[in-house]
DNA sequence: ACATTACTTGGCTATTTGTCCAAATTATAG
DNA sequence: CTATAATTTGGACAAATAGCCAAGTAATGT
């Protein structure tokens, strides 16, 4: 029971932390082109760059991607994780609302 | 790429409704139960009553949940859809952090 | 009619999250 | 050494979320 809730809890966390719209874009991109720059990124979401900074740090530090740095540019990728297939499941969910 | 911004919006939207943890609870526990009564699930995921009726509205009013009433109880269940698969997913991500 | 059970509502507060902006860092090019 | 490009940092603020509590409604049993 206790293992269930903390499962419920990691679970919950993990969700919240990609559960926003360029967070979800990062991911989607990340899982096809293996690892992309700041820039490359803000090009593709839109998002502005210290906003988007403050969005891939938070991931990394919650464990979801890391960086590799190359002179002036960091290089996001996912860190070792599927979550790709969240977001398949969510569009498989077809929840109309 | 406007429709693929939207898809992102809706998938965040759905992912922010049901990350957390008495939430997630939730879905499961419908996943196999089909329905169940607010004070059934009070009992299961040791929720107050009143911050699960929050939890239920709100899933209710974003479109995850119905609600069938008799008698004095409500009875919750999953509006046709497969939410159990994100958690599966999730799981299967086996993100350590 | 009254009490009880089951649930909902609304107000309040604390915390977290999202965004913006300006300043700081760091590496490379000239 | 200076300028520039790429990214990070931190402060400030609004808005959203979580939780708690007290009061409200609504159906049922006595």
């Amino acid at each position: 029971m206790n293992v269930e809730k903390e499962k419920l809890e990691k679970a919950a966390f993990i969700l919240k932390t990609i559960a926003h719209p360029t967070r979800l874009a990062v991911i989607a991109q990340l899982q096809d082109k293996e690892e992309l720059s700041v820039n490359e990124l803000m090009e593709i979401t839109g998002c502005e760059q210290s906003l988007l900074s403050h969005h891939l740090i938070n991931m990394k530090t919650k464990g979801l991607l890391k960086v590799r740095k190359e002179g002036t540019s960091a290089y996001y990728s996912l860190k070792e994780i599927n979550l790709g297939s969240v977001l398949t499941c969510i569009e498989k969910c077809n929840c109309h609302m």
